[in-house]
DNA sequence: TTGAAAGCGCTAACAG
DNA sequence: CTGTTAGCGCTTTCAA
C-alpha cells in the first residue's frame, strides 16, 4: 500500500501538504492538488485504516456476537445488521459464541480492546440459563455500548430489540381455537431461552383463557431425536387438532409427521411455525408462519448502535424496540 | 481504556518500562514487574488493538466475503472460518455481496486499505456469469492474498478450497442406477454457477454412461415458484423414478411433491439431495444427501490463508484442495 | 500557499 | 535495570 509519505517524496512536497490536498483543503494551491490528486490516483491510494482509527479512537467497526450462525434466524438479523452497518460505512466484526457463555465472555474480551466502537449481540443460552450478566455491565462500563436483540438480559441497561414473544403465540393460539380446534399442543426446541418461555407463555395464557383446559406442552432437548419426539407426541395424543411450533423445524416436521399418519392438514389438524418464507415452502400444504421480520430486527439494532456512536454526550435513557411479528396464513390452517 | 503513558505516569516510570514489564522482558527488575501488573491488573489494562495493528503493519483480521448468509451451507463454511481463525487469534469481518459484482467489488475495495491481511471468499453469482476477475487480480497484486472456496474463479491465481461436486452427482446417480432405477431426474436451482454445471455434468455422464438415454432436467430459476415446478415437472414425467437434486431445497421439496402425489419414498422413487444434517430431518422419510463438509471447507480455507500470512516469503505456488462429499443414506433410496 | 511538529498507543533499538 | 527516541500512517495546529 502506496503512503502519505511516499506520495509526498515522489512529488517533493510535504506529506502535510499531501494530506490537505487530498483531502480538498482551502489551503492548497489549485495546481498541488491536481498534481497530488492525479499521483494518488495512478497509485490507488487509500489511506491507511488502522492510522485514521488510531488517530481517530474510533474504528467504524461493530462487533457483533451471535449464539448460532446456523440459526436462519439468527443468520438473517446478521444480515440485516451488515446491510445497515454498511450503509453508514461501518464493518462488522462476527463472533460465534455456540451458546456458550464463556465463549461469550472471550469474545467480548477480545474485542474489547478498541477492535470495535461498540457491540450487536444475541445472548448464548447457556448465559440466559446461568443469568450471568456481569462482563455485559462492565463492557458497558468500559464505554463501549452495546444493543441486544430478541434473546435479551432484562437487568442489563441498554438498548434492546426484541420480539413481541408472547402476543404471538397468544394470537396465534388464539386464532386455532376461533376456527374451532380443541386440542391445541404447543412444541418447542427452546425451552432455556427466554423467548421460548415467553413463546410458552404466550400459547398458556390462551388456553387458559379460551377453555379452561390443561395445556398440552412438549418440549424437545437438543440431543433428541426430533422426529421420533413428534411422531410418538402424536401418537400419544390423538385429539390433537391444532400445534403452535415454537421454532421453525417444530412446525416442518409436525407437518410432515400429521401428513405421515395419515391427517388431513389443514382438515384434520392445522399447524403455525415461528418460521421463514423459506421453511415454509419444505411442507405441503405451505406452512403458516410467524414471521419476525428478522432483517428489520439487525437494521434496528445497527441503527440504534450506530445512532449512539455518533451522538457523542452519553445518552443516559436506553430504549427498548419491539418488532412485531405478523402471521402469514400458508395453508396448515383453515 | 487505559493507555500504557496512564500507567507510566501513576507508576513514575517511563512508557517503556511499562511495555517491557507487561510482556515479560528479561531487563525488568522482578519488583518493577509486579507493580505493573498489578497496577495493570487492577485497571483491567488491555493493549490497543489498533496501535498494534498499525505498528505490527498486520491487523490479524481476515475479510470474508459470501454471496449468501441465508444459505445454509455458506452459513456453516463461515462457521468454520471463525472456529478456526478465532483459534489462531484471528478475527473476521464478513461482507455480504449478495450475488452481486458490484458488492463484492466494493467490499473487496472497502477492505483493500490495511483493514484486514487477506480474504477467503466464495464468488458471487453475478461474478460468475459475466466473469470477471479483474478485481480479484487486483487484490492479490496489492499484496493482500486471497482463498477462494466452492465458487471460484479458475482462473485467479490463489489457493482454493472445492468440493467433488462432479463426482458427487456422478456417483449419486451411478447409485440410483445399481438400485434399478430406470428415469432419472436432475433438479437444479444453481444453474448459474460453477458448482450448479458441474453438479449436471456428473449427473448426465453417469447418465450417458449408462443408458445412453436423455437426461431429464429441470431447471427453476430464483423468482420461480419452486413447489409448482416441481409439480408439474412430476406431473408431466410420471416415468421418475428417481431424482437427484442440485440444491437442499430442491430434494425437500421432491420427497414432499411425491408423497403428495401418492407415490411412496423410496418404493417408487428414490430422492438424492445436496443438504445438510438439519434438513434431512425436513422429509419423511429422511433424506438422502449428499454432504459437502461445509465447516471443513471453512477449516481448510481458513488455514491456507494464515498459513500463507505467516510465511512472510511469498510463496508463489499456489494449492487446491479438494474436499469430498460424502453420501449419507437416509430412507430416501432402496 | 506550504511545511514542521505533535500526537494517537505501542514496540524496540539504543543509550545511559 | 530503566529511559530516550524513533517510527508505524495519518490529521491538524501552528509557524513560516
Amino acid at each position: 500500500m502506496v503512503t502519505l509519505k511516499q506520495l509526498a517524496k515522489e512529488l517533493n512536497v510535504s506529506i502535510s501538504t499531501v494530506s490537505k490536498a487530498l483531502n480538498n483543503s482551502e489551503e492548497i494551491g489549485e495546481e498541488t492538488v491536481k498534481r497530488v490528486k492525479e499521483l494518488a490516483e495512478l497509485y490507488n491510494y487509500k489511506p491507511n485504516k488502522v492510522a485514521l482509527s488510531l488517530k481517530q479512537n474510533a474504528t467504524k467497526t461493530i462487533g457483533v456476537i451471535i449464539p448460532d450462525i446456523l440459526n436462519h434466524f439468527l443468520a438473517k438479523v446478521l444480515f440485516g445488521i451488515e446491510r445497515e452497518a454498511t450503509k453508514y460505512g461501518y464493518n462488522i466484526i462476527t463472533c460465534i459464541s455456540n451458546e456458550s457463555l464463556e465463549q461469550e465472555k472471550e469474545s467480548l474480551r477480545l474485542l474489547a480492546n478498541g477492535s470495535v466502537d461498540g457491540f450487536i449481540l444475541s445472548v448464548a443460552e447457556e448465559t440466559q440459563i446461568k443469568n450471568e450478566i456481569e462482563h455485559f455491565k462492565r463492557t458497558i462500563t468500559q464505554g463501549l455500548p452495546i444493543v441486544m436483540f430478541d434473546r435479551v438480559a432484562h437487568d442489563v441497561l441498554c438498548d434492546k430489540v426484541i420480539v413481541d414473544d408472547f402476543d404471538a403465540t397468544f394470537n396465534a393460539t388464539k386464532n386455532l381455537f376461533s376456527e374451532n380446534r380443541k386440542h391445541i399442543a404447543f412444541i418447542s426446541t427452546l425451552d432455556g431461552l427466554s423467548v421460548g418461555k415467553l413463546r410458552e407463555r404466550g400459547y398458556k395464557k390462551a388456553i387458559f383463557e379460551t377453555t379452561g383446559g390443561e395445556p398440552l406442552v412438549l418440549k424437545i432437548k437438543k440431543k433428541d431425536d426430533q422426529q421420533k419426539k413428534i411422531m410418538a407426541f402424536f401418537k400419544k395424543n390423538p385429539e390433537i387438532d391444532g400445534v403452535i411450533a415454537a421454532d421453525s423445524s417444530s412446525g416442518i416436521i409436525a407437518i410432515n409427521t400429521a401428513v405421515k399418519l395419515g391427517l388431513k392438514v389443514p382438515k384434520n389438524i392445522s399447524v403455525i411455525g415461528f418460521a421463514s418464507k423459506s421453511d415454509s415452502y419444505h411442507t405441503i400444504p405451505q406452512l403458516t408462519t410467524i414471521r419476525q421480520h428478522a432483517k428489520e430486527i439487525g437494521t434496528s439494532a445497527a441503527q440504534m448502535l450506530i445512532n449512539r456512536l455518533q451522538n457523542k454526550p452519553i445518552d443516559v435513557d436506553v430504549k427498548t424496540k419491539i418488532v412485531k411479528t405478523t402471521l402469514i396464513k400458508g395453508k396448515s390452517i383453515l
